[in-house]
DNA sequence: TCGATCATGTAATTGGTTACATGATTGC
DNA sequence: GCAATCATGTAACCAATTACATGATCGA
């Protein structure tokens, strides 16, 4: 799903400026990346240009103006064939995996560091998460909850994962450091 | 982690041409994209450019000619220090998370039937996952196999995940279903 | 007065993918 | 004889991000 068919299915609810559909995004999204502007404006231009959405200039002398943008019902089909299309799995990257695959060249005390570090920044994200929840789900319909959910569960899980790797690396390190200890006293 | 790095880090361990990266990387990896060779040849070359790899051409008569290119010393540095640097958690889109939030726009038989569609291509994945696991675990070092590990169960969770919003989404459609009958009967 | 928020936009860059182009060898 | 595998590469395209550019208003 592309910016186009984000933009289009928030505006599905409502008419919307540009501004607004990034602050939108950026909290129901939140645990995916946000929306930059670089990428909205031109796609409103596009979808404008291809009748999928209306402008109304909204001027006002004491604020700056604002465009507002409403979804035409071509945008509505538009954005009705695109939601029914299959979502098949598109696996990404996950640097600390391709990180973790390569470990072997870093000591154990850099492994450790590094699956700390990286278990920190993914439990920010899920206390962030666990943190915009009220406000999420003021607003949010049945399957948006759902999906808030999902996010959760996913980051718990995800955290889960790094975690018991992390245990294994500090077992390791640990197991490193007694061997080098009995080296050491073996050399007394 | 760039496919530069990458290309480091499998040379690392042995020197290779470039068909042979993208095969080690499409199995060693095969729960993230693969890499296609629009992008490790181009890389190659400018790594060499570079002066962080080496190239040897051998020619063969019978076969196509190779280009075998080995890590040099600064190449070495290099990808050791890539793979030093912090790994912050890089949240990524995910497809059908976006469909799922919209679901409000569709009917309940749509929304199951795309539940239903997306678990299986998951679990398609993660079958793969287990099949290619023997030959995986065949040269793995331990850290690898901590890796492959990491991504069996970052599969399990997720179709466990999706199953899950499934089931609740079975469960409105057959609500929904029910509360049709009642209607049909009641005008009767 | 200073930082946050409102508001819109462009240009350069990134980091790839897909499709195209070529051609030999090996096994069934 | 035909498909799969070995082997290298380019060109066009994509979908975004980052940094830049501008400027007003509002609250502490």
């Amino acid at each position: 799903m592309d910016v186009r068919s984000i933009i289009l299915g928030f505006l599905m609810g409502q008419s919307m400026t540009g501004y607004e559909l990034r602050k939108f995004f950026s909290l129901s999204f939140s645990f995916f990346s946000g929306l930059s502007y670089g990428s909205i404006y031109p796609a409103l231009r596009k979808l404008e240009a291809e009748g999928l959405i209306s402008m109304a200039l909204q001027v006002r002398d004491a604020s700056p103006n604002r465009k507002v943008y409403t979804i035409t019902e071509r945008g509505r089909e538009a954005f009705l064939s695109s939601i029914r299309e299959p979502v098949p799995f598109e696996h990404q990257r996950y640097n600390f995996l391709m990180h973790l695959f390569f470990f072997a060249h870093l000591n154990p005390g850099e492994r450790v560091g590094l699956a700390r570090n990286h278990l920190k920044s993914v439990e920010k994200v899920r206390e962030s998460l666990e943190e915009v929840a009220p406000e999420v789900e003021k607003g949010a319909d049945r399957f948006q909850l759902l999906t808030f959910r999902f996010g959760l569960r996913f980051f718990s899980d995800l955290c889960a994962n790094v975690e018991d790797a992390l245990r294994a690396l500090e077992e390791d390190a640990a197991a490193t450091k007694g061997k080098e200890a009995a080296k050491a006293r073996s050399r007394t």
